[in-house]
DNA sequence: TCCTGAGTCGATCAAAAGGTGGAGAGTGCG
DNA sequence: CGCACTCTCCACCTTTTGATCGACTCAGGA
């Protein structure tokens, strides 16, 4: 019988080991190729065309998410599992628009893993109940329009409404405005609610608090 | 020659795997056990007397820290390596207090992992360049007082000052006293500042969000 | 004992934030 | 074209927040 083939992308070098080490010695499971960032990762699907492909979502140069998306666009065949430490909800929700087929949590079990890569490759999904409920919860609620999301940004960042006003060139008006619309969407009845929701969610990434700009 | 006696504390099985079959290839080291939470930790510590110990601060049962502190009690010469993907200051501050003497993160290559269990091992402390500074910048900041993290760690939860007082049985004159108080320690102007600065700096766990209570 | 730091509270005031309603301009779509 | 949506802005209002005084208690250390 054939092995089924799989591709490891993470670009923590230590993860990306562990899972080549406990793949291999499977059997019916054989790593095709391993990849440590996102375009990497686009080369090596094309070149091996692997039957299922471990992914990360954080990685350097083209996240998880753009990987899933260009690769679907051009072989429909290729079955994606995403694998992450734990972020937000948002890039689960984007990963599995994309066409993720599975989703698992570093934490796993290698029992895990390896029955959700069987169950991947015999064209199934794969969602765990903790995550399936949170992305039933997130599905009632509605989308933040560009502008909106600007200013929330802005507010996770610590910005008051003066503040926003100057940086994205509009009245503070209407940023109140927009406030007033993201606030009710979240859920939430104030900023500091709004930011720290934004942040759960993975709205806004961490490592982007560090930095002023980009 | 004698090998470096290792053991692996990591409760992610994929990396514990990882880091075991990096280090087992490699000429004078030798992981002389495995632990997947901090009471075994300490127990694995006790009974095999290891020259390094890789350590995970997010540990299931007993923290990193926990553990770091326990054995620098009863056995001075055990020697800590932290290894963590990448959280706030906080922990990475009471690490080295709690007597680590080195931190590394998980997207580290395999050569910086052993150059830095072989320094340890050789009684000498290896910090990274960009934790060191953010070390030094911490070190001016003022520690906040216990009422005061109570407060800060409502406002992260998104409490107005009103429900804080409830919820602390205070005044909410003193929640407005304590604001104040944190806001200057923190460096920051308004609570939205303050708890993304919490959240960044590990003052409190987004895990934490999620859950209403405890 | 005196002093310090922490915690508590009050009053007052200015600034910021949030809520509501309305309203015009632009885009894209059936 | 008409409709829906977004983005923009204004006015008015209430509530919340933050800043700055001062003051009392209590515990612990010099």
């Amino acid at each position: 019988m054939e092995s089924i083939r799989v591709l490891v992308v993470e670009d923590h070098h230590v993860v990306r080991q562990g899972l080549v080490a406990l793949l291999n010695v499977v059997d019916g499971l054989e790593v095709v190729g391993e990849a440590a960032d996102g375009v990497e990762a686009i080369a090596q699907i094309r070149k091996h065309q692997p039957d299922v492909t471990l992914i990360d979502l954080r990685l350097p140069r083209l996240s998880g998410v753009e990987v899933i998306q260009r690769i679907r666009m051009e072989n429909p065949p290729s079955r994606f599992i995403v694998l992450t430490t734990y972020d937000g909800d948002e890039d689960i929700y984007r990963a599995l628009q994309a066409g993720a087929r599975a989703y698992l949590l570093k934490g796993m079990t290698t029992e895990e893993l390896i029955a959700t890569i069987r169950t991947v490759h015999a064209g199934k999904s794969h969602i765990p109940p903790a995550i399936a409920q949170r992305l039933a919860e997130r599905m009632g609620t509605e989308e933040l329009t560009p502008r909106e999301s600007d200013v929330l940004e802005q507010i996770v960042h610590g910005k008051s409404n003066k503040e926003i006003a100057t940086e994205l060139d509009i009245s503070e008006a209407t940023v109140k405005t927009h406030i007033n619309s993201l606030l009710g969407k979240l859920g939430v009845t104030d900023r500091t609610q709004a930011a720290t929701a934004a942040i759960q969610r993975g709205l806004v990434t961490l490592e982007s608090l560090r930095k002023p700009k980009q």
